[in-house]
DNA sequence: TTCGGCACTTAGAACCCGGAGG
DNA sequence: CCTCCGGGTTCTAAGTGCCGAA
């Protein structure tokens, strides 16, 4: 079996995969053999089974084998399932989308273009870069194992170096100044040194803290809140909460019962006593004029004028610079959030059990900040006081605080562009390499253990499958009631899919249908082979649609599992290996070296969408889809139209020279054809942009762009095929992938 | 072995803004 | 010039996975 694993088609065949409403057309051109190619690797796998009858009494003997040996062990997941029965008799709701609000000050536009080089390495020796990714025998390795590299990339500054450093970047800033602005080089780069080793994260670190949500503004008199059609004054706690709920009125949201029940809980507990005692029916609450008001206000902030909104502009860049940025071992970096988040109604997603309750004001005495103890630290504002400061430099957050939703923890961390993001992402491409490498080992693996006697080893190895051919999430188990009840791998239940020995003329189909991460439907119909399919139905004896299809596995003993196959290995390694590898291949089998820029950068984006469908990265269609749809057609009609006019002037203009034969005449006819030739690459153009959107209506690219696709590989192919890399990635997605875009020459293999 | 805590990545939607086109 | 649209940016929820204590 060759490394490759053409999953993406598996879906793309598979027809109605995006929330049942997904139509593929066909687009996908190379759809037909690659059906075929994918046949034949189901043939290959199914290898050596061969001997069909005696296969069937083997299986049945085992089958008893596997289950006596089994059949004492207690299933210790079943404690969940009582829960879940509860839950679900109580809330019969209907899927929730997810709505947002956000009443607060637009956040600053910001940029991350360094302001001044102080803050550069000063080395940057081209002598020490490290060698380039392409070899194999270069490897990114974890830090626990990792070995020093021959190669002797410059060393971390240790603290002791950071004076004579400041004295060479100085010299450096005086002679540097000018040409600072458009030299790449002048930017750090950070993969052309060495990196940390045992989990230490930082030597520095210096910031200023988080910024607060501005405080509550009362609102104006004139603004009334009734009850009962009553007016009533609010005190400010009580009807601050009121305006978060008067903010979301337009969303559907605030017809959900659960949204509405656990606001008014919360809102009760902000009133004062009479408040409380009067104010006991939400039905009878009438924000209109709170409502009214708040959308004059975002209309006020629009019409301004242009000097008031340069202004706003710039108090948003004042506040960037200083609190957008810290310092990290001698380098300016920018923090990603910043901004504490602000108070309002917790939005989760699905059927979240705690949407509309009140998420709470941060205050400082809330918040921990993390910095180097030889740092100045950041000033809680006048008055306040920080909960605490700690100088933990084996995490990478400048600032946490506990969210009063679920209890979890909230960090403040740097932009993916840093070198402590870049890091990470490298590593993470670096791993999923590494599987490739021994990745047909690890599937021949999985294969054998479908015949295992052991019932959790089938039970792993048929997850591993799933994970592996379909791209599944490992499927953490989650607390009940907490949240949303959505599943991974691990935690499918026997309710989530349908098994067809023989469905549309395919054999052993199953069909998955439950709700992934985000509440996101995950569709699919998918032939397995006959082992994984027997195994499944022997997983679903004897149990309750409820209960775990995978009652012998968790995430935690699967990636246990895995750890021994590959060190570093775990189950989201696969999702990154296959989106990376699919996305190689379908840009080596989609792209045309002939076809013009856009031809190319559509074949790049059905490459993507090839992943994204895989990874079921959807969205939301626009709102405006049919519109933008139906102007994009008119224009191509337009431009049809205008096509056919050149071409008649063209004829008519040929017919003229013909006759008159002058030099005047020749040169009109050529600039006639020339017209004609933009023209209709104008119209290609277009057309390819319709395509593009349509095929894109549902399917979203970018979290696959962002965070599975090997960079890399997208900038070895704009190098190949001569397409500069600004018509792949935007500015910021530039400066995330600067590592990748500055490293990989057009030969680079995934 | 399980559990909860913690740190960090991944995710879709809301929001904003600038540029194309009228 | 204004409006509309789409891409880019921001926001923060929801995952993964690891660790240490009970």
């Amino acid at each position: 079996m060759s490394g490759d694993h053409a999953h993406a088609e598996d879906q793309i065949e598979c027809g109605s995969r995006v929330n049942d409403s997904y139509k593929h057309k066909d687009k996908y051109k190379e759809k037909d053999h690659k059906h075929k190619k994918e046949k034949e690797r189901e043939k290959s796998k199914h290898g050596n089974s061969d001997h069909k009858d005696s296969d069937k009494k083997h299986r049945d003997k085992e089958k008893e084998r596997v289950k006596h040996k089994d059949g004492s062990a207690d299933k210790y997941k079943d404690k969940h399932k009582e829960k879940r029965k509860d839950e679900k008799m109580k809330s019969l709701d209907g899927k929730v989308k997810k709505e947002k609000e956000n009443g607060f000050a637009s956040p600053p536009h910001m940029k991350s273009e360094p302001e001044d080089d102080f803050y550069h390495s000063p080395r940057q020796e081209k002598t020490l870069k490290r060698e380039r990714d392409n070899d194999d025998d270069f490897d990114f390795k974890p830090k626990k194992i990792k070995t020093e590299n021959d190669k002797k990339p410059k060393k971390r500054k240790p603290d002791e170096d950071v004076k004579p450093n400041k004295k060479t970047k100085t010299k450096k800033v005086a002679d540097g100044k000018k040409r600072i602005k458009n030299e790449p080089e002048e930017k750090w780069k950070w993969w052309e040194e060495e990196r940390y080793t045992d989990g230490v994260k930082w030597r520095f670190l210096e910031h200023k803290g988080p910024v607060f949500a501005p405080p509550y503004e009362p609102l104006p008199s004139h603004v009334k809140f009734y009850y009962d059609g009553k007016v009533m004054k609010l005190s400010p706690e009580a009807e601050e909460v009121a305006t978060f709920f008067a903010k979301m009125l337009d969303h559907e949201y605030t017809t959900k019962d659960i949204f509405r029940k656990n606001f008014f809980k919360d809102w009760r507990k902000e009133m004062t006593s009479e408040e409380k005692a009067k104010l006991t029916d939400l039905k009878k609450c009438n924000f209109g004029e709170m409502a009214e008001y708040f959308k004059a206000q975002s209309e006020a902030r629009k019409s301004k004028t242009k000097e008031e909104k340069l202004k706003i502009k710039e108090e948003n860049e004042r506040i960037l610079q200083q609190y957008g940025f810290c310092i990290m071992d001698n380098h300016r970096e920018r923090i990603a959030n910043f901004r504490i988040e602000p108070p309002g109604l917790f939005r989760g997603r699905g059927d979240h059990p705690k949407m509309g309750m009140l998420k709470r004001r941060i205050r400082p005495q809330d918040i921990i900040i993390n910095c180097s103890k030889d740092s100045k630290y950041p000033e809680p504002p006048p008055g306040t006081k920080w909960k605490e400061v700690r100088h933990d430099n084996k995490v990478t957050w400048l600032v946490s605080w506990t969210e009063n939703i679920q209890g979890s923890i909230k960090y403040i961390m740097l932009n993916p562009s840093s070198r402590i993001k870049g890091e990470k992402d490298w590593q993470k491409y670096e791993t999923a390499r590494r599987l490739k490498k021994c990745v047909d080992r690890i599937r021949n693996q999985y294969r054998e253990d479908w015949k295992s006697k052991e019932m959790r080893i089938r039970q792993r190895a048929v997850a591993l499958y799933f994970i592996d051919k379909l791209a599944l999430r490992a499927g953490n188990e989650k607390e009940e009631g907490e949240t949303a009840d959505t599943v991974g791998c691990c935690s499918v239940r026997v309710e989530h899919i349908k098994l067809y020995p023989e469905n549309e003329g395919q054999e052993f189909v199953v069909e998955f249908d439950f709700l992934g991460k985000d509440s996101i439907r995950y569709y699919n119909k998918v032939p397995v082979e006959k082992r994984v399919f027997k195994n499944l139905q022997l997983f679903m004896e004897n149990k309750e649609p409820d209960d775990d299809l995978f009652d012998r596995l968790n995430t935690s003993i699967l990636n246990k599992h895995l750890q021994e196959l590959m060190d570093g290995l775990t189950a989201k390694v696969f999702r990154t290996y296959n989106a990376s590898i699919t996305l190689q291949q379908q840009l080596k089998e989609l792209t045309n070296g002939d076809d013009n820029i856009p031809a190319k950068i559509l074949s790049y984006n059905r490459a993507n969408r090839a992943v994204a469908i895989l990874c079921n990265h959807q969205r939301a269609p626009p709102k405006t889809f049919e519109k933008s749809m139906q102007n994009l057609q008119t224009k191509i009609d337009a431009k049809r139209d205008q096509l056919s006019d050149a071409k008649r002037e063209l004829k008519s203009s040929k017919a003229d020279a013909k006759v008159r034969r002058d030099e005047k005449s020749k040169k009109t006819v050529e600039t006639k054809k020339k017209a004609v030739q933009r023209i209709e690459e104008q119209l290609m153009k277009l057309e390819v942009q319709a395509t593009d959107r349509e095929e894109n209506k549902q399917i979203a690219l970018g979290t696959s762009k962002l965070n599975y696709l090997d960079p890399r590989i997208s900038v070895a192919w704009c190098k190949k095929f001569g397409i500069p890399v600004e018509k792949i990635y935007n500015k910021t997605q530039r400066e995330k992938f600067a590592w990748a875009i500055d490293m990989a020459e057009k030969d680079f293999e995934f």
